[in-house]
DNA sequence: GTCTATATGGAGATAGAC
DNA sequence: GTCTATCTCCATATAGAC
């Protein structure tokens, strides 16, 4: 009887896990029930609460899934990237790709800015998966070798993941045929990112950009310093 | 008895919004209930519904009487300011204190930024507020005649409006100490607008910054061209 | 037209039987 | 562990008094 087969519990788990995330991905995490969510995956109602707290859990469960499941692509990418821009390139299009089934559902994630709100992705509860995703940032910039002053080197990485967050926000809600007006953001802000780190990496012998830079050094400095994010 | 005082009904409005305005301002716009709201009020809880169709109506309603109360003063403050940084830092100062006492209300509005939801700042609902805000930021472009490539110069009224919305945004979650990181955010970021500005109205001279500018134009063309805001 | 009292229906959540 | 029956609380709708 000891068998190490995966419980019965785990499998329950999955099956409403997997239900809510068609109901949110069908009619939107707002306008989903847990009643649907429940007659989805075929138990009762008070069963789903029984394996996630409230609605919100089923949402970080999926979170942190996607995490757990893009990492292994994420590494890929970075290992085999030779440059910066195809480091950003390659994990910010795979987050995208990844997400795109469940658009809908991203929306409850971005859908709170809100960092006293748990699911935001700027909260306290939703940290541990924040770091972990800001260390692919953090290795992008560190394999890349970039020429940039002290002051804003080491805010680079949080800059980036930033940028991504900004991406995923317009793209969850880029109603375009295929999105296609996130694709012109994402090429076009790409390009100015690089232009403009080329740019900073020029500094000491280009003093006309010193009004840009020194504000910019500046801000990193106190805005970061006692920031999570 | 043709006579034109407020009438009656007017009033109970006001007292109506205004209870609104101290709950939502208490205990947040999700957590307040219209029982609640009517109770502040004096009246039953059908009275609030027969002046506002709705929860979302209180804040659009408050919305628009921000607007109204703002607009002269936004008006004296570009009338009275020299440079295009003492209108920006003006208009966006004197929002920014207006909203003060009504920060925890404001959060309902920019909590919502999908376009699609009728109390974002994007929603199409929101439009003609949005249009006469954009006004004021257009004149501050106008009135301060600035050298800027033309693939730029007709987007930045929009631009600067957006980062407006960014600073609000920041602002309106910002828990520091009478909001001191946004003061520093506003006062920084300025600096650098402005900068940058100066540097793409040496464009023609100074090739250097081609690879920054070119995509930026694209983008903001293609971008633009199809959207409301 | 203005308002009160009360009803409706649906949400998230739970106590306690199996 | 699983699920039924039920609770509480909300936004909103309505009937009809003034």
């Amino acid at each position: 009887m000891a068998r190490r087969a995966i419980p019965k519990s785990e499998e329950t788990r999955r099956r409403i896990l997997a239900a809510a995330l068609k109901v949110f991905g069908e009619r939107g995490f707002e306008a989903a029930t847990m009643r649907e969510i429940a007659a989805e995956a075929g138990v009762a109602v008070g069963a789903a609460y029984y394996y996630f707290d409230a609605k919100d859990a089923l949402v970080m469960a999926f979170y942190e899934q996607a995490q757990e499941e893009m990492a292994p692509a994420l590494d890929a990418i970075l290992k085999r990237s030779k440059t910066l821009e195809q480091r950003l390139h390659g994990i910010i299009g795979q987050k995208l790709e990844y997400f795109a089934p469940n658009r809908t559902l991203v929306s409850a994630l971005t859908g709170h800015i809100d960092p006293a709100h748990p699911l935001s992705p700027f909260s306290r509860a939703t940290a541990p998966i924040r770091d972990r995703d800001l260390g692919f940032f953090e290795r992008a910039v560190a394999e890349s070798q970039l020429r940039l002053p002290a002051t804003i080197l080491p805010f680079l990485p949080r800059l980036l993941w930033l940028y991504q967050m900004g991406l995923v926000l317009f793209w969850v809600y880029d109603r375009s045929p295929k999105q296609e007006r996130t694709e012109m953001l994402f090429e076009k802000t790409l390009k100015m990112m690089l232009a403009a780190i080329k740019l900073a990496g020029l500094a000491p012998i280009k003093p006309l950009l010193k009004p840009l830079l020194k504000p910019a050094g500046e801000l990193l400095r106190a805005i970061y310093d006692e920031a999570a994010c």
